[in-house]
DNA sequence: TCTGGGGTCCTAGGACCC
DNA sequence: TCTGGGGTCCTAGGACCC
């Protein structure tokens, strides 16, 4: 979608059309960034992740929305259904962008007509201007898609990426951040085609990783993935909150106070979508923005608010150097299951204190001598403090 | 003019296991 | 007393994406 948060608010308000639009939170705070800028607004150098204050420096006269999310659930949810009228096979990359494998819906000959059927409909349908890339994988078709906007339908056929990917600077590539950018540039890649016929791949692993200089030189040959995930956001990873104070903030009670709001919403969708999690981290940003993240997994995955604010609550306590204010705070769940999968590794100890369970170990080693009939029975109690899950293993010891 | 919030994946080191 | 090779899980940090 082209510039979809300003899209949605277009669609939604339509005297805002045709206006130096930008959308961003906290609009009339300082700390505020712009998250979508409309094509009206651009050729003022307005863009996405830049301040507000700068923004409004260099367009005095631009006209300032607070996002609201729900509204752009909404429309990604509609126009991801009219994508499944065309094919089931739909990964959904992100809120505003997919890809439709459409192999077996149409030939090679019609796919342009389709590409601008679906561009004509999402138009009149919901308002929503998109541009479309067609190409044999997904690593093509995504920098098919950026070529024209907004608008634009592209076609980039393997044959052709010597004319229309190579000469691209290497900083257009996807997965080439800052970073990258800079160490690739060390070693003299300045094009997406010096780095397709870049010759010694054993220092360009050493320089930016080997997962990375593996997939990004292949990228650069026109090679890729063409599998659609069509689960890509059924089964999420992790879920966060995190919140940057007005003004940097010195008052511990004050930040705990957000922790606390934080794990409360992160807790609401994590039952919303009936998930559990085993791991918790807790971020910190002081006012220099240096971020340090601490992290806890616990034996049985909870959901419980009250159980994540206090476990937040002690890697503060630990780990917040008072000496500097904090600019932001974070939370996160990860490692996470779905309530009703969830297995029961409770020991039947787990609950009982120290004293109780010495007293729980003597009546099971009763018990199951009464049951053997004699005492030749040796018994072992594993203390392990967690048990492990394949107990089918002779060689795991850690649940006997 | 001080730089958001939601995610994913990778790396490296350490603890621990067989 | 010293030591190999294969593996998993956890933590912390970093790069990247929208």
């Amino acid at each position: 979608m082209n510039c979809f948060f300003a899209s949605c608010e277009i669609a939604e308000n339509p005297n805002l059309k045709g206006k130096k639009l930008a959308v961003a939170p906290n609009a009339i705070d300082r700390r505020g960034i712009i998250l979508a800028a409309s094509y009206e607004a651009r050729p003022y150098g307005i863009h996405a992740a830049m301040r507000v204050s700068e923004a409004l420096h260099r367009c005095p006269d631009l006209v300032l929305v607070e996002p609201t999310y729900g509204i752009y659930s909404e429309y990604s949810r509609k126009f991801f259904e009219y994508f499944l009228k065309i094919t089931p096979l739909v990964e959904p990359a992100s809120i505003d962008e997919g890809y439709l494998d459409i192999t077996d819906v149409c030939k090679p000959d019609e796919v342009l007509a389709l590409a601008t059927k679906i561009q004509k409909d999402l138009l009149e349908l919901y308002h929503l201007p998109c541009s479309i890339g067609i190409a044999p994988n997904k690593f093509l078709a995504k920098m098919a898609s950026d070529m024209k906007k907004p608008l634009g339908i592209t076609i980039l056929r393997k044959r052709e990426i010597a004319e229309k990917l190579w000469p691209l600077p290497i900083s257009n590539m996807i997965g080439v951040g800052k970073k990258t950018l800079a160490s690739l540039e060390i070693l003299g890649i300045k094009t997406i085609g010096d780095l397709a016929h870049y010759e010694n791949l054993n220092l360009l692993k050493d320089v930016i990783g080997e997962v990375n200089a593996t997939s990004l030189y292949a990228h650069a040959n026109g090679m890729g993935s063409n599998e659609v995930d069509v689960n890509r956001f059924n089964d999420v990873s992790s879920l966060s909150n995190s919140q940057t104070f007005e003004h940097d903030e010195y008052d511990t009670n004050n930040m705990k106070l957000v922790i606390k709001l934080l794990t409360n919403t992160m807790c609401n969708r994590m039952e919303k979508h009936n998930l559990k999690a085993y791991n918790f981290t807790l971020q910190l940003k002081y006012n220099n923005f240096k971020v340090t993240n601490k992290s806890v997994t616990i034996k049985n995955p909870t959901s419980n608010s009250k159980t994540i604010y206090k476990i937040f609550e002690d890697i503060f306590e630990d780990f917040y150097d008072t000496s500097y204010p904090l600019r932001l705070i974070g939370v996160a769940a990860s490692h996470l299951i779905e309530s009703t999968e969830e297995i029961k590794q409770l020991s039947i100890f787990d609950s009982l204190d120290k004293e109780e369970k010495d007293i729980e170990i003597d009546n099971l080693v009763k018990k199951l001598n009464q049951e053997f009939g004699h005492n030749t029975l040796k018994i072992g109690i594993n203390s392990s403090p967690e048990p492990k899950k394949d107990i089918n293993n002779p060689f795991d010891k850690s649940w006997r």
